[in-house]
Formats: C-alpha cells, sequence, structure tokens
DNA sequence: ATGCCGTGGAAACCACGA
C-alpha cells in the first residue's frame, strides 16, 4: 500500500499538476495540504474521475486538507484537532483506511517568530501531540503525515545558518518534533535514510529547486506495527520541475499490507 | 539578508506562505 503526502499550495491552480502526479505514480492514499479553496470548490468531480474518493476540509484562501484514496472506502475518523473550539483553520482530517489510521495535517508556518502566530504554532503543536499520543496508546496502526514545517535537525536544510531564527528551525519548533517522535513514532525517511540529504520543499524563487536549496519539512511518522511493514519511501522531486508547480514535492510511503 | 514567486480574493492591491 502506497501512501503519499502532498501540499498542493491550491488545489485549482494546480489541478492539472496534481492530476498528471496522480495518474504517473497512482498512489493508493494521498493526502493534501493547502487546498486553498473553500469547501464547496473542492475538484471533487475531476479527482473521481481520476479513480479516488474523497473527503476534505476546506477553507476560504487559507489552508485546507484532504485524503484521496483509489479503490478504498475513506472513514472519516476526525476533522480537526480536539482541544480548542475556538480554532476554525483547517488543517487536520482524519480517516481509517484499510485498517490504517491516517491523519493528514497542515501545521502552521509560525513565522513571524517571536509573536502571536509563532504562539499558535506552539499551541497547535502541543493539540497535534496530545492527539497523537491517544493514537498512539490505542496500538492501532497510525500514520501521521502531511507538512509538519519543521526542519528537524541541521541535515534537513541545505544551509542551516540562514534558518536559525525561522520558525521553522528555531529550537522550540525542533524540540517539540522531538518530543512528538519520543512517544515512539518513527520518522519513516529518515528510518530508511539516515544519513542522506533529502528535500521536500523549494523556494519558488532565488533558483532555489535547480540549486537544490531545500528544505524537508514534510514528513510521515509511522506508529510500530507501520515501521515493521515499512517496505520503501521517498519523494517525487521531479514534480518539483513541472511547470505550474507546488513549492512542494509529494512524499510516500509503501507498507507491506500483506499480513 | 531579502517574499525576488505564486496563490486566492478583493479590488487594481493585499495577506499569506517558508
Amino acid at each position: 500500500m502506497k501512501i503519499a503526502t502532498y501540499n498542493v499550495n491550491g488545489v485549482n491552480g494546480r489541478l492539472p499538476v496534481l492530476l498528471r502526479w496522480l495518474n504517473e505514480t497512482q498512489p493508493d492514499v494521498a493526502c493534501l495540504q493547502e487546498l486553498k479553496a473553500p469547501q464547496e470548490k473542492f475538484p471533487e468531480q475531476a479527482i473521481r474521475e481520476a479513480g479516488y474518493r474523497a473527503i476534505w476540509h476546506g477553507q476560504k484562501s487559507w489552508n485546507g486538507v484532504a485524503i484521496l484514496a483509489r479503490e478504498r472506502e475513506i472513514l472519516e475518523t476526525r476533522r480537526g484537532l480536539p482541544g480548542d473550539e475556538e480554532d476554525i483553520q483547517s488543517r487536520y482530517i482524519e480517516a481509517e483506511i484499510d485498517g490504517i489510521t491516517i491523519g493528514c495535517l497542515y501545521l502552521p508556518n509560525g513565522n513571524p517568530a517571536p509573536g502571536p502566530k509563532f504562539e499558535y504554532k506552539l499551541r497547535w503543536f502541543q493539540r497535534l501531540t496530545d492527539h497523537a499520543a491517544e493514537l498512539y496508546k490505542s496500538g492501532k496502526p497510525v500514520v501521521l503525515t502531511g507538512d509538519y514545517n519543521v526542519i528537524p535537525t541541521e541535515f534537513d536544510v541545505y544551509k542551516p545558518e540562514r534558518w536559525v531564527k525561522d520558525a521553522l528551525f528555531l529550537p522550540e519548533t525542533r524540540m517539540a518534533f522531538k518530543t512528538l517522535l519520543g512517544q515512539g513514532w518513527t520518522d519513516a525517511i529518515r528510518k530508511l535514510y539516515p544519513e542522506e540529504k533529502i528535500y521536500t520543499f523549494w523556494d519558488y524563487f532565488r533558483n532555489a529547486y535547480a540549486r537544490d536549496a531545500g528544505l524537508r519539512i514534510d514528513h510521515f511518522l509511522l506508529s510500530p506495527s507501520l515501521e515493521k511493514r515499512l517496505l520503501a519511501a521517498g519523494v517525487d522531486r521531479e514534480v518539483r520541475g513541472w511547470e505550474k508547480t507546488s513549492d512542494h514535492a509529494p512524499v510516500w510511503v509503501k507498507l507491506d499490507m500483506s499480513q
């Protein structure tokens, strides 16, 4: 079973790229972030015609998350994280597919830091960590994937010194990610490629993609039972080079579901 | 060191992203 995550940066603006990627790489499940579309403007029909069912949580202009599945039932288990009734940003959706709980998340950027946006990022992170603890405790197979807006270590950024004051790389952010992993989750990419330079995002400007001036900020966290089933993981780098593409590239894992 | 690019939405600019 191949599960992918992709920050599309506008699901309607990127629809040709999204459909081409789905067609060429055929993930069984695709978690999308940054739909930038209200609930009623999600391109459900085009995605259905591409062979995918979908659930989504839209929002006007910003944020928005979706889970797509090919020839599989999607049982929605949650939309929005618990812990703050006031939070109306569409950043989390969760479903059970083939017995796996899949959380699709778009963690706040947090810049500029310090400031209210960074405080929101840390609060949201804490709510995610609390919810992750509940999921972990359940003992079920769980995937927590999406755009974490976290550069976990200096190996995950082309030039660490440029990012030391950035919300994606500040010690509090990295510590929050470390605390989350400390519950027992596995960072799938780092499990398989502990020392390779692997990026999932490149800025649009300064020729960042051509220079490979990237960041690794889209992550796959696996619960222990799924870590044992991890067959492969990777980044569809070439998608970042397509016309009218997102500034993120898709990331994927393959899980052995044979037993 | 930097929003230099790109999106969406409102309004012909602005907020936001990482």
